[in-house]
RNA sequence: CGGGGCAUAGCGCAGCCUGGUAGCGCGCCUGCCUUGGGAGCAGGAAGCCGGAGGUUCGAAUCCUCCUGUCCCGACCA
């Protein structure tokens, strides 16, 4: 590859739409571009990365027993009406219809079409287990696309999906895949864990995601200091709290005029937030609940939507929350009140606590459950704190900001159920098939290394998705002997299979150094005075700033051992 | 969808308050010079000031509407 004939349009200034590392030195590297909100062009040095990352994935899928395959971007949303995704996806499935008026849909993941696929073509036992995969682009119509390549409108994905006689076998296929997602991304050079994932509106019984670690990250982890439990703060579970056995006390009620936050009473009444229980409410399509948790704590709306059952819920506002309590918002208790509730089991465990007075100015001390007011229902509904007990060892859990770039679920018989998807079994019977689905996020994995991987002069590639391996520098293009030794390790450097970029173009060495370490490229060859001087070319690591000097004869044999190790390692 | 920005040359921005010749830096083109960490000098090209209405003798600037885009929130295999 020659710098002076291909297209990386480095900038020396931030464009300023971009705010996170990867977004920003994507652009300025001159790896993408955008089109339109959430749509990037791959330039060449992008393209590459992204190849990088697909190479890997298809090796270790295919290893896996994975087969590829490559499904239409745009499919007939009578699919989607047969799961019942149509109404359920939302508008993040964007819908349009074709010049006979039939109306269509851009894929944004592929259960329908594989699942049909299946239904027409596995018809035996014997053609089970089977998976299969592509790596594809996708479209999903985010409300918010942001960060670049990080969430996109169109991004590429490799997806899998496998199919098994039984739920035992559809485990084994789980859990081939979630080995192998170990592979790809052990071997892309990221730091990352394996963490218990909510399932979220595609469905399925159990599901992980595979989080890197990065500030940037969207999603919030829970992770226990002391064992290996790991989880999506969705999805986190917390050791049950002790149950308090002090004697129930007298209920009383208190007047706390204009005191309406949970600071506010707490300083009022000289107690601490842990003492006190707050009621959120919130609404679905069907219903308005009342959610008690401590007065320190946050409800997770995730667990609360798995344990009603619901596609959505909302947090009621104040006119909504007086509309079906009758009380106003700071003032409103459990005792009383005619709303269903729902009690963390945290509070359920705790005795003469605090709560609002259903009536303005005033709260009620020494609440009892039981005694006081009834729980509908008691369930873990608290978002995870900071220190909280793990529900596997106790220990203490950290909180952690995670990028999610691969997700592993077991679907069951969802979809082939509702799309009739059944093998014939040894005696002759239909069955529906078990299935799994499996994404990894190629894009995002391209900006995911590079928020693990940069520093204040660009990026820094991990050997393995580097887009070229090698960037040589020839800074004396008017001199013949530097020329031809730059020249000569170009062509031997390509001869034994290093990727290598040549900076041949008229620019000085300060210009050439810049660029060279905002593309990341892990190793650098300077080809320059030292040379004429001493008779020695210089080898730099872009990641740690080493730097070798090499006489011209060694630089090949050198560079191919160090890429050697850095794969393999 | 709620809240808040922003929209002027390829990129980053000033000008707008207080209406009157459209500017700066970077980049780009030409030449000279320079060549180990984004050089210097000289010359040059490039803008429907996001769009549509309105006010005015006159609008980048004031008013109204629209669109796009970014940020926060909600949302998210």
């Amino acid at each position: 590859m020659r710098y002076s004939k291909t297209l990386i349009p480095t900038l020396k200034e931030t464009p300023a739409e971009a705010e996170v590392a990867s977004h920003r030195l994507l652009l300025r590297a001159g790896f993408i571009r955008k089109l339109t909100a959430g749509i990037y062009t791959y330039l060449p040095m992008g393209l590459a990365a992204v190849r990088k990352v697909e190479q890997i994935v298809r090796e270790e899928m295919n290893k896996a027993g994975a087969q590829e395959l490559l499904m239409p971007m745009v499919q007939p949303t009578d699919l989607w009406r047969e799961t019942g995704r149509y109404e359920k996806y939302g508008p993040e499935l964007l819908r349009f219809h074709d010049r006979h008026n039939r109306e269509s849909c851009l894929g944004p993941t592929h259960e329908e079409v594989i699942t049909d696929l299946a239904r027409r073509e596995i018809r035996s036992y014997r053609d089970l287990p089977i998976n299969l995969y592509q790596i594809q682009t996708k479209f999903r119509d985010e409300i918010r696309p942001r960060f670049g390549l990080m969430r996109g409108r169109e991004f590429i994905m490799k997806d899998a999906y496998s199919f098994d006689v039984d739920d035992i076998a559809a485990t084994k296929s789980y859990e081939i895949m979630y080995e192998a997602y170990k592979s790809i991304f052990t071997r892309c050079g990221l730091e990352f864990r394996a963490v218990e994932a909510d399932s979220g509106s595609i469905g399925g019984s159990s599901s992980h995601e595979f989080m890197v670690l990065a500030d940037t990250g969207e999603d919030t982890l829970v992770i226990c200091s002391a064992c290996d439990y790991a989880a999506n703060s969705e999805k986190a579970s917390v050791a049950a709290a002790a149950i308090d056995e002090s004697e129930m006390l007298p209920l009383e009620k208190v007047e706390t005029p204009g005191k309406r936050k949970v600071s506010a009473v707490c300083e009022f009444m000289a107690i601490k937030p842990s003492e006190l229980v707050k009621t959120m409410v919130f609404k679905t399509d069907d219903e308005t609940v009342a959610v008690l948790v401590r007065g320190d704590r946050e409800v997770q709306e995730v667990k609360l939507k798995n344990l009603l059952g619901v596609a959505d819920v909302d947090m009621a506002d104040d006119k909504e929350v007086f509309d079906a309590t009758g009380v106003p918002t700071g003032y409103l208790g459990p005792v009383g009140i005619t709303v269903k509730l729902l009690v963390d089991q945290e509070v359920a465990a705790m005795k003469n606590f605090v709560v609002g007075g259903n009536e303005k100015n005033f709260h009620m001390i020494n609440v009892n459950i039981g005694r006081d007011f009834e729980a509908a229902e008691v369930a873990d509904l608290r978002q995870i704190s900071p220190e909280d007990p793990c529900p596997i060892c106790g220990g203490k859990l950290n909180l952690k900001e995670g990028i999610e770039i691969g997700h592993v679920f077991k679907l069951g018989t969802g979809y082939s159920k509702s799309m009739n998807a059944v093998y014939q079994t040894k005696d002759g019977k239909d069955q529906h098939m078990v299935m799994g689905t499996y994404g990894i996020g190629i894009s995002r994995i391209v900006a995911a290394a590079i928020e693990q991987n940069h520093d204040e002069n660009g990026m820094i590639f991990p050997m393995p998705l580097a887009p070229v391996q090698v960037v040589l520098l020839n800074l004396g293009l008017k001199d013949q002997q530097i020329t031809d030794v730059a020249e000569s390790l170009y062509k031997e450097m390509q001869e034994k299979g290093v990727e290598v970029l040549i900076d041949d173009r008229d620019e000085r060495p300060g210009f050439k150094f810049k660029d060279a370490d905002l593309l990341g490229i892990p190793l650098r060859i300077t080809v320059g005075k030292s040379l004429t001087k001493n008779g020695v070319v210089e080898l730099r690591h872009r990641k740690d700033g080493i730097t070798e000097e090499l006489a011209p004869e060694n630089v090949t044999a050198r560079v191919l051992e160090i890429i050697q190790s850095a794969i393999n390692g």
